[in-house]
DNA sequence: GAAAGCCTCGTATAAATATGCAGGCTTGTG
DNA sequence: CACAAGCCTGCATATTTATACGAGGCTTTC
């Protein structure tokens, strides 16, 4: 027995129409302003007459499938969920990657005991022309191509999807 | 003078190596297990020999652009944070809509007051071509097809865009 | 028309996340 | 070498978000 003032439905003249306004509401201030915080959004929607509790407002967000990023909330679609992953080298590179030197027609790459393999399995994936192949031990990869002006092609890439 | 041990850079053997490497190994993480918070992750990296605390794996987060979703955490790339807004219809559907009733040709909007005009701004926007015309009071919308099948097509789609 | 099931939502609080501050590194620079 | 600057990070804690619980309203069912 805590609560003592509770809401039920309200004054609604239809089933659920008091959220689906406010969810409207929300996406309508976190698109145009900027607001930083879900109590924030709680006292903008208080100037247009809706009171809520953050609790609430945690629920929309949860509908709505809004997230919180640096830049503010923003809702998030099927379609930018799935855009959400990195691809496999550039995910592999960030991972296993400790130093890139080039040698001529070659490239050696470090990565930490044991990182050779599976890093060496993402590079043979992309499958690159300019690769004529590589050997891993187990915390380098030699990459052989047919030049350095190839060398340095596949360098530039490789350092572009660690950028 | 709170803290005693810290940690600098540690063991690097290059500058910001460490870093690096533990952000890629978070990227994996995320992208495969299921993880629920930042101090399970943090759990998760202590078996991989990585000791980090949670503050951390904020900043990491911060800079690898990862969000909580409610399916779990997500890198958001550049596409994926542009595609995050709502189609103008949609929104302003969802914005003011209370209300949506057909009558024989006729589509009617109810609107909180105040929320007819811009809520048929947008309509009018879509240049559907089954929609003859809108005519828009203070809260109350109509929307005139050449017919019911037109009519029942456009609040089809009226409704989809709210789902 | 009482019971059961459902929503929606407030309260209180737990859980999760962000951040101010300080200290250890490393890298210049005089 | 001493000193300053910049980084990465831990600690402690402030801030933010999620949730367990229960209330009240509505609808449906017998």
């Amino acid at each position: 027995m805590r609560g003592d003032i509770v809401a039920g439905n309200g004054t609604d003249p239809e089933l659920g129409t008091r959220k689906r306004f406010r969810q409207g509401q929300i996406l309508k201030l976190i698109s145009s302003e900027n607001i930083s915080s879900q109590d924030e959004l709680r006292r903008r929607l208080g100037h247009v007459k809706l009171q809520v509790t953050q609790a609430t407002l945690s629920r929309d967000f949860h509908e709505l499938k809004v997230v919180k990023t640096a830049a503010g909330y923003k809702p998030l679609t099927a379609v930018s969920e799935e855009a959400a992953a990195l691809p496999p080298l550039g995910r592999a590179l960030r991972e296993y990657l400790l130093d890139l030197r080039p040698a001529a027609n070659l490239l050696v790459l470090k990565t930490p005991p044991g990182g050779a393999q599976p890093l060496a399995a993402a590079v043979d994936a992309e499958r690159m022309k300019e690769i004529a192949g590589t050997i891993a031990g187990d915390d380098t990869i030699l990459v052989i191509t047919p030049s350095p002006a190839a060398r340095a092609l596949v360098q530039k890439r490789m350092e572009e999807l660690l950028r």
